[in-house]
RNA sequence: UGGGGUAUAGCCAAGUGGUAAGGCAACGGGUUUUGAUCCCGUCAUCGUUGGUUCGAGUCCAGCUACCCCAGCCA
C-alpha cells in the first residue's frame, strides 16, 4: 500500500506543532484509553490511529490505558481482545499495559486532599432528590442540603463509605463546584459511588469506585500525558477535567483535544448498539464478518493497512460526519488489488459439456496476478465438463451481454474460446447442461481467422473442482443511519449473509486461513477459520468494482 | 428558552487575507483473456446576509441549520 505518504495535517497535529514550537513539552505523549466493555470497531481504529500516529510522528509514546472505574460493565475478556487488536492494527504501546484502576490509591489520596481543601463532600439525597436540585439546561440548579458538612465529618464519612458502611446509592463524594454553572457537569458533579462489586483487576479490594471526570485527568497527568484525545461529546466535560487538575496537588497539566466521532453509513459505531447486536443475537458474535469491529473486519479479509489507510483518508476534524461505505471499501479493494493473488471459483454452478474435446483433462498455465509477474503461475486442471456461472450463459441476449449465448462464442479465462450448441433442460424448463464445443487453437492467443470473441467467463473443472461455502455479505443495515432508528431490529438486513454452495479450482485446497485471494470477475475472498479438511468456507471480503451490474440490474 | 460546538462538491477533507489541494463516488473516453486493474478527461467560488479591505473560504457583525450537555455510564 502506499505508505509513501505526506503527512496528514489536522487541528490537533497544528495545535501539537505550536506547543513544541513555544518550547511547551520534550517529548509527546499520548494515550488510547477504551473502556473494557465490548470489542473495538472502527471508531476505535480512529482514535488509535490518531493517537498511536501522532506519537511515532513526534517521537514520542503512547499508552494502551484501560479506562475501568465501572466493574458492572466491564469484563477481561474484553481487556485482552482489546489488546490483541491495537497489536493487530499494528501499533505498540508504551510499556505495560495501564489500567485507571492502577491509581485507585492516589485518587482516592486526591480525593481526601479535595475533601480537605472543603471542594468535595459526601451528599445522602437521593437521586430522584439530586435530579431535582440539579436543575435544568436553562434553570439553574439548588445547594444540596449537605453540602456545608464539615471538613472532618466529610473525611469521616468518605472513610465509612470505603470501608462498605454505606448501601449502593444511599451516598457519593460530590465535588463542590458551582450547582448554578451553564455547564450540567460542574453542577457539584459525583466523584466517588459505592459499588459492592468484583472489580477484574482490583478484585475486591475497593467498594468505592471513582467516575470518569475525576479518573481521567488524573490518570492523563500521572501519565505525563501531553494531549489527551477524545469525542466531540466530552467538549462541556473539559472544564471540570482541568477543574480537577488545577485543585489537586500534581505537577502535569494534561491538555485535552476533542475531535468527531467516526460515523459509517449502513451500520453503527456505538458499543451499546454493538453489545445488543452481539446479545439478541442478530449476529454471530462480536467478530460475525458483518460486524464493523477489528474483530468482525479481520474476520471478513480486511487488513490492518487497509483500515489504517482508511483512518488516514477520513481524516480529523470537529465536523460532525457520516462516511460512505465506499470510502472503506476503496482502501481494501486498492490493497488487495495489488497483493491478492488469483483464482477461478464459481459461485452458482451450471454444467456445461465440451463434446468435441476428446482429451484427457490437462494441466493449464495461469498467472497468479494479471500484472504482477513475481507472483508466478500456478496449474489449472481442465477437462470435458465444466462448471460456470449460471448468470454467465443465456439462450439469448442482446449484443451488450459480454458473456456465453448459445450459438456464440466466449473465452474461457486462462483456456480456450467456445461455443454454445444446444442446451438440456428439466421438466421445469431449468437449464441443466450446456453442450458447447471449443477452439483448440485458441489457447493462450486469439483466433487465427481474426474474429473477435467479446467475453471471457470463469470456470471449474467438474471433476476437479473442490465444493465449498461461500458467504456472502452485505450491509448490515438496510438504512443509512441505522442508529438514528427507533428499533435497530427493524432496518436489519435480512440478506446481510448469503450463503452459496460453489466450487472452487483444486489450488485454493491448500491457501491459509485468511489470506486474501481474489475469485476472478467475482470479488475479494478470504477462508475462514470455521474451514476443516472436510468443508472449505470463503468469505467474500468485498465485490470487485462492477460497472455492468449498474447498468443492468437484475 | 441556558451553555458548549460545527458549517468548503453527493461523501470525507486541505486551505491560517492574494484569487478554492487531494481522496471516495459519479460521468465520458482509451487499453484489457477479470464488465476488474490501469490510463486520459469532466465535476465547487466556500450555510446565509451585511461590513472591513486594493483583495475575504480566511477578519467583523447579524441570521439560519445541525450536533452535544440535566447518569451514582464513559
Amino acid at each position: 500500500m502506499a505508505e509513501a505518504d505526506s503527512r496528514p495535517s489536522n487541528f490537533i497535529r497544528q495545535i501539537i506543532d505550536k506547543d513544541i514550537q513555544q518550547g511547551l513539552h520534550t517529548q509527546i505523549q499520548t494515550r488510547f484509553p477504551p473502556e473494557p466493555n465490548g470489542y473495538l470497531h472502527l471508531g476505535h481504529a480512529k482514535s488509535i490511529c490518531l493517537n498511536f500516529g501522532i506519537a511515532q510522528e513526534y517521537q514520542g509514546q503512547c499508552n494502551l490505558r484501560f479506562d475501568d472505574t465501572n466493574p458492572e460493565k466491564e469484563d477481561i475478556d474484553y481487556v485482552h481482545s482489546i489488546q490483541q487488536d491495537v497489536s493487530w492494527l499494528g501499533f505498540q504501546w508504551q510499556g505495560n499495559v495501564r489500567y485507571s484502576s492502577n491509581y485507585f490509591d492516589e485518587l482516592h489520596g486526591f480525593a481526601l486532599e479535595l475533601i480537605n481543601k472543603g471542594l468535595a463532600y459526601v451528599d445522602f439525597s437521593s437521586q430522584e432528590i439530586m435530579r431535582e436540585l440539579r436543575g435544568s439546561l436553562t434553570r439553574p440548579g439548588t445547594n444540596s442540603p449537605y453540602r456545608d458538612t464539615s471538613v472532618a465529618e466529610n473525611l469521616s464519612l468518605f472513610e465509612k463509605m470505603r470501608l462498605g458502611e454505606f448501601k449502593e446509592g444511599e451516598c457519593l463524594l460530590r465535588a463542590k463546584i458551582d450547582m448554578t454553572s451553564s455547564f450540567m457537569c460542574m453542577r457539584d458533579p459525583a466523584l466517588y459511588r459505592v459499588r459492592f462489586a468484583h472489580h477484574h483487576q482490583t478484585g475486591d479490594k475497593w467498594c468505592i469506585y471513582p467516575m470518569y471526570d475525576f479518573t481521567h485527568c488524573i490518570s492523563d497527568a500521572i501519565e505525563g500525558i501531553t494531549h489527551s484525545l477524545c469525542t466531540l461529546e466530552f467538549q462541556d466535560n473539559r472544564r471540570l477535567y482541568d477543574w480537577v487538575i488545577s485543585h489537586i496537588s500534581i505537577q502535569a497539566i494534561p491538555r485535552q483535544y476533542e475531535f468527531s466521532r467516526l460515523n459509517l453509513e449502513y451500520t453503527v459505531l456505538s458499543k451499546r448498539k454493538l453489545i445488543q447486536l452481539v446479545e439478541e443475537q442478530l449476529v454471530n458474535g462480536w467478530d460475525d464478518p458483518r460486524m464493523p469491529t477489528v474483530a468482525g473486519l479481520r474476520r471478513r479479509g480486511y487488513t490492518a493497512d487497509s483500515i489504517r489507510e482508511f483512518c488516514k483518508r477520513i481524516g480529523v476534524t470537529k465536523i460532525d460526519n457520516m462516511v460512505e461505505m465506499s470510502m472503506l471499501e476503496a482502501c481494501i479493494r486498492e490493497q488487495l488489488n495489488s497483493e491478492a493473488p488469483r483464482a477461478m471459483a464459481v459461485l452458482e454452478p451450471l454444467k456445461i459439456v465440451i463434446e468435441n474435446y476428446q482429451d484427457e483433462p490437462q494441466w493449464l498455465t495461469a498467472a497468479n496476478h494479471p500484472s504482477d509477474e513475481t507472483m508466478g503461475t500456478r496449474q489449472v486442471p481442465f477437462s470435458k465438463e465444466l462448471f460456470i456461472e449460471i448468470e454467465d450463459f443465456k439462450e439469448e441476449a442482446n449484443k451488450k451481454f459480454k458473456r456465453l449465448v448459445l450459438g456464440k462464442e466466449v473465452r474461457l479465462r486462462n483456456a480456450y474460446v467456445i461455443k454454445a450448441e444446444r442446451v438440456e433442460k428439466d421438466a421445469q424448463g431449468n437449464i441443466t447442461t450446456v453442450y458447447c464445443s471449443y477452439d483448440k487453437d485458441t489457447l493462450g492467443k486469439d483466433p487465427a481467422d481474426g474474429r473477435k470473441v467479446k467475453g471471457v467467463i470463469h470456470w471449474v473443472s467438474v471433476a476437479h473442482g473442490q465444493g465449498a461455502e461461500i458467504r456472502l455479505y452485505d450491509r448490515l443495515f438496510t438504512v443509512p443511519n441505522p442508529g438514528a432508528a427507533e428499533n435497530l431490529i427493524d432496518c436489519i438486513n435480512p440478506e446481510s449473509l448469503l450463503v452459496k454452495q460453489g466450487v472452487v479450482e483444486p489450488s485454493l485446497v491448500t491457501v491459509p486461513i485468511s489470506a486474501p485471494i481474489q475469485f476472478e470477475r467475482t470479488g475479494y475472498f478470504c477462508k475462514d477459520p470455521d474451514s476443516s479438511a472436510q468443508k472449505l468456507v470463503f468469505n467474500r471480503t468485498v465485490g470487485l468494482r462492477d460497472t455492468w451490474a449498474k447498468v443492468n440490474p437484475s
